[in-house]
DNA sequence: ATATTGACGGGCA
DNA sequence: GTGCCCGCCAATA
């Protein structure tokens, strides 16, 4: 199965561990273009597989997405509650505490 | 092929 | 630490 630029990202997402959390730079920079982070913010929006653990990638400020497909950014800081992440505040995660380095 | 859009990142105030 | 501007990429309202 040919692996184009949206299908790349859930194989990427779907390795996040629960409780862990990673930025949409990191993984463009995992598919070799690190300039496209907006690109990656567009493919997991558009596509809200539910395979695919999207509610554990924020942006670079740990700020969870404005309006994420699933009940909006409320949504996903409730599954992220629930697998241990902690929030800095109303809509920031701990980036410190639960990003992940080697991706 | 061109223009518009959007879950973004870096750099600077 | 936060907020604004500009640049970048891919999909297409």
């Amino acid at each position: 199965m040919e692996q184009g630029f949206s299908e790349r990202i859930y194989q990427i997402v779907k390795q996040i561990p629960a409780g862990k959390v990673t930025t949409y730079g990191q993984i463009a920079a995992k598919l070799g273009k690190p300039k496209a982070a907006r690109a990656v913010g567009n493919a997991l929006h558009v596509n809200p597989y539910k395979s695919v653990p999207c509610h554990r990638v924020v942006n670079r400020k740990g700020r969870v997405a404005t309006n994420f497909s699933d009940g909006g950014w409320q949504e996903q800081k409730r599954k992220l509650l629930k697998e241990g992440v902690r929030f800095r505040n109303r809509m920031c995660v701990d980036l410190e505490k639960h990003r992940i380095l080697n991706f």
